[in-house]
DNA sequence: CAGATGACTCCCA
DNA sequence: CTGGGAGCCATCT
């Protein structure tokens, strides 16, 4: 139906975090800003954790991270799946963004299916991190 | 139908 | 650093 249910948020959300290839992960405002139409980070965070059996054998939900870098997940081995994908984690618990932030959805797939591109970020935050190598 | 809950982020004390 | 509140979707009592 053309009702919200086959456009639901929670899909679109999913869709997008199948764009997340591996060895790269995006924060929750991220997904939320590709998505657009008001979706904000803690949607992302209620849908990822409500992934419907079928879908979370293709949704890499472990690539998804707080904006600090963290893992908001507390029991689950989301930092062991990262770090074998190759992500690595600094002293402080936290994925070097730098490297491992995913830029975004190709201009083309966003377009082709009504998503939003990732805004430029400032290198700053970045090149902080980069320096603690 | 109302209320509670959950993998976020921002802002203020 | 800690703690609380706001803002919002889907699902389960």
């Amino acid at each position: 139906m053309q009702n919200t249910s086959e456009y639901m948020l929670y899909q679109r959300i999913y869709q997008v975090i199948e764009q997340v290839p591996c060895g790269m992960v995006a924060t929750y405002g991220d997904i939320a800003t590709i998505v657009g139409g008001g979706c904000d980070a803690r949607m992302v965070g209620y849908a990822l954790n409500e992934i419907p059996k079928d879908r979370v054998e293709s949704v890499p939900w472990q690539r998804i991270i707080n904006k600090e870098g963290g893992i908001s997940t507390r029991g689950l081995a989301q930092r062991q799946i990262l770090e074998d994908e190759g992500i690595v984690f600094n002293a402080q618990e936290r994925v070097i963004m730098a490297r491992f932030h995913w830029a975004g959805p190709s201009t083309e797939w966003a377009a082709a299916h009504g998503f939003q591109t990732l805004p430029p970020r400032d290198d700053e935050d970045e090149a902080e991190q980069l320096s603690l190598f």
